[in-house]
RNA sequence: GACCCCAUCGUCUAGUCAGGUCCAGGACGUCAGGUUUUCAUCCUGAAAACAGGGGUUCGAAUCCCCUUGGGGUCGCCA
């Protein structure tokens, strides 16, 4: 009795800076499966692509994977992930492997040389469509005699390696989440497996490299699904053994488009475009470096901006790009339990009414048969209620040490302006006050502003709330401002408690016991605003020479208007 | 257009594989009340779906077929 294989599994992304949710729930699915039955998780770089650039940024993703807890057994070395014997694990530095099994079909005839161009490809397709037909790779190089073609070969004139399809019979897929998918031998075509430039295209990389390195389960999205019948073909050519398969449905906007990077671009094109089409004379300013690469976007309707040149150009025209990206909900204050708990509900979940769960609950139940087969829209305000949950679940040290964390990562100039001011013992009594109100970690950002503003510059909203607090009632708001201002002069200590104690206490004896009348003139007082934090902690963290000359202030404001 | 995949409340879904306990359950959102020092919460309640049509069966959300709708793919991108 042989012992069926270990369960290695593998994401394999391309190069292309931050991860996209959906690549995070793949990388997500194919870990929970390693863990589960005790394999490993293989991350490989699929970087095939000389068009695309190879700075380092382009593997953000890794911290991102890091974030959310994914950890890769295999692969690049990143913060403790990574190595392994089955390497490089990067296709780049594979080439040598995959020269040597395109040889092997070449000299099997299960591979020729083709000569064509892109551009005499492009016009036999633009011709296909035109004329209603399905584009079908017509075999031409094959009319050329073979000694002609390794002719033209050594002589180094430009071509690529076709892959020989079957002329007739049909390719099943057996899938784990959709059963057999059959299409007909027709269906493809003798599709190119080394380009121009000597690199193996996606297909034959991924089918060696997964031989290779071992993968025993291939976890991947819906979009790959008709690529996997050229991946079979080519693994009974090369004698290789058969992974087994699974496609997820793709993650789509609200719209039911594919939810994709592109979207980004999408949506800061069309700003762009309003942008410039209402403010002709202004220009986006930028340095030398920046305006060129806004020309070249420009001018290619395929180029995206760099993340960090899209974000600048984003806050110039005023675009609020949508969140597509871990790190785009990483930034908007999003935690990581929450992230990997919606996607992975996102088209697998337990079974019953079951919804909230952790990665380790996921790593012990996951399994294919669980797997949703539609596609699934991508719902913010689930998402959003999510970590309202994750939030409220954190012990209030560890939302303290998160939050100021969040601060000084994305805020880091506000931070140190309300340390330097208040210390960071009150950080901790502002975070405190902040967790009950959040849903994510920036919720009350702009709503901390007021904390830093010098008291005479407050400015006072002018709504009905407003109005109606201060000036409605007998006594009024503004008679309560005036008659607490003893009472807070008279406290021995300045602490949340003695603070309480004294408006609840002033509350009973002079506004029936309704603490939100005195509440809520002394929050506009010092806020300018109805939105704060409790009152008490308001209070204290403003400090009470402050909170006293904002209710002064507020008190001659009354005054200048009557 | 061709091929492939899919189909339960607005959204994510349970129930489907092993047909009856489902005039379909949960969650998010929505609406209506209530609690609360503001915002955010929290509590209670309500509206809200088996895409349509044919079969099979004593019985269909569940099995089969057709139609319709949605999605994916059709690159020397991955």
């Amino acid at each position: 009795m042989s012992q069926p294989p270990i369960v290695r599994t593998r994401f394999a992304p391309s190069p292309s800076g931050h991860l996209h949710v959906g690549g995070a729930r793949t990388a997500l699915f194919c870990w929970a499966y390693a863990r589960k039955h005790g394999g490993k998780f293989i991350l490989r770089i699929e970087d095939t692509d000389q068009k695309r650039s190879h700075d380092i940024a382009k593997l953000a993703f890794l911290e991102d994977l890091k974030w959310l807890g994914i950890e890769w057994d295999e692969g690049p070395v990143f913060q403790g992930c990574g190595g392994g014997d089955a390497g490089p694990y990067f296709q780049s530095q594979r080439l040598d492997l995959y020269h040597k099994y395109i040889e092997q079909l070449l000299e099997e005839g299960k591979a020729y040389r083709a000569f064509e161009t892109t551009e005499e490809l492009d016009v036999a397709r633009k011709q296909a469509r035109e004329g209603k037909k399905n584009y079908r790779y017509d075999r031409a190089a094959l009319d050329t005699d073979a000694d002609t073609r390794e002719k033209w070969a050594d002589e180094g004139k430009p071509h690529v390696v076709r892959f020989r399809v079957p002329d007739e019979g049909t390719n099943t897929v057996h899938d784990e989440v959709r059963g057999d998918v059959t299409i007909d031998a027709t269906e493809l075509d003798d599709f190119v497996i080394q380009k121009a430039d000597g690199y193996p295209t996606y297909h034959f990389a991924v089918v060696v490299d997964d031989e290779l390195m071992g993968v025993t389960h291939v976890i991947r999205a819906e979009e790959h699904l008709k690529n996997t019948h050229k991946h079979i073909l080519l693994q009974e050519a090369l004698g290789f053994r058969q992974p087994v398969f699974a496609h997820i449905s793709v993650i789509t906007n609200p719209d039911g488009s594919k939810m994709s990077k592109r979207d980004k671009d999408k949506a800061l094109r069309k700003a762009y475009r309003v942008f410039v089409e209402s403010n002709r004379e202004k220009s986006v300013a930028g340095d030398e470096a920046f305006n060129a690469a806004i020309a070249r976007w420009q001018e290619d309707r395929d180029c995206q901006l760099d993340w960090l040149d899209a974000e600048d150009l984003a806050l110039s025209v005023g675009c609020h790009l949508p969140e597509i990206n871990v790190d785009d909900f990483r930034r908007a204050g999003y935690l990581p339990e929450a992230l990997i708990n919606y996607l992975a509900l996102l088209g697998w979940n337990p079974g019953g009414d079951l919804e909230k769960f952790t990665s380790d609950f996921l790593c012990k139940n996951f399994d294919f048969d669980r797997v949703q087969k539609s596609p699934a829209k991508f719902d913010r305000e689930k998402l959003r209620a999510f970590n309202h949950d994750a939030i409220q679940a954190l012990p209030a040290d560890e939302f303290v040490r998160i939050y100021r964390n969040y601060w000084q990562t994305y805020f880091s100039g506000l931070y140190d302006l309300f340390t330097q001011r208040r210390g960071g013992h009150v950080f901790d009594i502002l975070a405190r006050a902040n967790q009950a109100r959040s849903k994510t970690l920036s919720d009350t950002i702009n709503e901390s502003y007021f904390f830093l503003e010098a008291d005479d510059k407050i400015q006072y909203e002018k709504t009905k709330a407003v109005r109606k607090a201060l000036v409605n009632g007998e006594p009024c708001g503004y008679d309560h401002l005036e008659a607490i201002i003893p009472e807070l002069r008279k406290l021995l200590e300045w602490t949340v408690e003695t603070i309480e104690k004294a408006l609840k206490s002033y509350a009973e004896t002079h506004a029936d016991g309704k603490l939100g009348k005195v509440a809520q003139p002394i929050r506009i007082a010092v806020s300018g605003g109805t939105i704060s934090p409790a009152i008490f902690d308001t209070l204290f963290i403003l400090g009470r020479e402050s909170v006293i000359n904002r209710i002064e202030r507020c008190l001659a404001h009354r005054n200048a208007n009557v």
